[in-house]
DNA sequence: CTGTTAGCGCGTTCAG
DNA sequence: CTGAACGCGCTAACAG
């Protein structure tokens, strides 16, 4: 057993030079065919396979991408990563991988280990800089090319892949109040996310147009935060009666504290997300949402990358705008013919 | 701009030899430590930076570890995926991630993919053979360290983690049976695969021991035969009066399918599902499920793994399996004290 | 058509 | 305390 056989125990049982073994792996042509056959069988019996490693740092070229999240327990980016995945293996890329937490030093710290192993080039959901500007721009990363997905680092040249925030804020908006909704609370995520903006100007946008006045409110990660928030809301003198909640999570954060303070949308208050979910036409009724699409949103920053590593190494930036889609269910109070959106089906364990 | 400056440029501007930068790396006290001081200036003007693709090559260690998982869009899996990566970083390893779509040859050139790059170690969620015996098990990968996580390989040597299968089948159908249900259905996945099977003996010897006869369903991934298998289900001259839902995936599809009938858990029909999910507590009436572990369940399959990669080398097989819970909530028709489980908080896009 | 030489960037000898 | 030489496994350049 041992170690694995190398390249000179191929020639040696070939009776051949490394060089010939290589030029055989590389299907050059220049080598008899006759020798070809027995370098061949010597691979074969000796089951022979390239060290990677080694070919990498000879060749400058690792034919391996880097992928960076948040996380992979939220389905969304645990879903882009998968699109990126399934590029990289049509590709025949390798796939380093891995978890920013949503910490700008941590984000840091993996690109770096990234940078250093030599991958080609990373697509990233970049982390929320906390103070100045984010990390992904220091000079070490000249020369890495990355690819932004869902969303931008402010005041790089990166190539960008992103959602209509601002429509799908305005649209999800504008929906409610077509359906008679004068008081429409905005509910937000803390912590000044790209998306989450984006999404509260195009809301802010519909609301004033309409003259009507924007009223923002926000979450934290906690449920219990969202029952009070909740509760404060319909406390006021002049409740809102419709819900934009701003992405996945707070839509069941809401959703959660709406159960626990026995409301039911849409006749205690009527509610739309942004950002659909598995199981958002199971409930009853249906959740109203603005859908995303994230698989085309992986798979092509995914493919921006690729681009950058064969002929497009140095065009200008592109920034690639994904359209949203408003899948109108039950929760906004709209009564339409049943129309039922089914998740993508999974396989599970 | 150029190349990332290399070990020499460093030794040159320090004026010393590689050999004591290298030392300074890695922190080899046998250094002046005025000489020190010079390198660390150099390393930090020149922003040198170890290349980890030749270091791993010299020292046969790569510090990289792979993951191989069917996919990352259900929950499950991804889920997984992310423990083993904050596993990972916990030791200052990459990650290597790929996709066997559950396909036994994806999931064989994916392994053989990373064996090439000299990963050290990997943990798979192996793809249930098709015929004969799993690839994994071939003499190429008897020095590569594999934990199998969630499903085992059948007559393998390599460590796993499971959870308990067969008793949460079993503790899912007698909570059925204590409710009074006598026609339990079991509906599973098509495919074989292990996790399914064990599920089904639990239900299934539950059943014989209250002397119940056992009635066997599955559906596939498509939601339009839930609806037909359903349909057939309750068609029969005595229908079930309750549904053991194997998985995840069936638990939803099999609750699309009702609200396609317009039947209503626990009414028209009571039902247990296995593994838990996001917003089952959403759901009117929540739904009662047996939940398993899958933080812990990645977490320790990667432990098991370094464990590996450190002392254990030679330890005899590990095979770990993890408990399950019983999550009473109201589709199977218990009445219980509002107990709320409310799923863990994730952040979002 | 095939082999020899050299070197990718690092770290481990073993001398000084 | 420091450096020179060698090799990890592979391939591009250059012979022959």
């Amino acid at each position: 057993m041992a170690r694995p056989a190398r390249m000179t125990d191929v020639a040696k049982t070939a009776g051949v030079s490394t060089m010939t073994v290589s030029r055989v792996l590389n299907a050059n042509p220049n080598v008899k065919d006759e020798t070809r056959e027995r370098v061949f069988a010597a691979i074969k019996r000796l089951r022979y396979h390239r060290n990677e490693l080694a070919r990498s740092l000879r060749d400058k070229r690792t034919r391996q991408i880097g992928i960076l999240v948040p996380n992979l327990f939220d389905p969304f980016f645990a879903n882009c990563a998968h699109a990126v995945g399934v590029v990289a293996k049509q590709h025949n890329y390798s796939v380093n991988i891995a978890i920013s937490n949503e910490d700008p030093d941590d984000e840091f710290e993996e690109a770096n280990r990234m940078l250093h192993r030599k991958v080609e080039g990373v697509v990233v959901i970049p982390a929320t800089p906390v103070r100045g500007s984010s990390q992904l721009l220091l000079p070490e990363f000249s020369n890495l090319p990355i690819v932004t997905l869902d969303r931008p680092v402010e005041g790089s040249h990166y190539d960008s892949v992103v959602v209509q925030n601002w429509s799908g804020g305005q649209m999800g908006t504008r929906h409610l109040i077509a359906l008679g909704h004068k008081r429409i609370a905005f509910i937000g995520l803390v912590g000044n996310l790209y998306t989450m903006r984006m999404r509260q100007q195009g809301y802010r946008e519909a609301m004033t147009s309409a003259r009507l006045k924007p009223d923002m409110q926000t979450v934290t990660d906690a449920p219990e935060t969202s029952v009070s928030m909740l509760r404060k809301l319909m406390a006021a003198k002049r409740p809102p009666t419709a819900l934009f909640c701003a992405n996945n999570l707070t839509t069941r954060h809401v959703l959660h504290a709406m159960q626990t303070l026995m409301m039911h949308p849409p006749e205690s208050i009527a509610l739309v997300g942004f950002d659909d979910f598995e199981t958002a036409d199971l409930l009853r009724p249906g959740i109203t949402v603005v859908r995303q699409p994230v698989e085309s949103l992986g798979r092509i920053a995914a493919e921006a990358l690729f681009a950058r590593l064969g002929e497009g190494k140095h065009g200008p930036p592109k920034h690639i705008i994904l359209p949203v889609e408003l899948v109108v269910r039950g929760s906004c109070g709209a009564r339409l013919p049943q129309l039922r959106h089914l998740p993508k089906p999974v396989s599970s364990s």
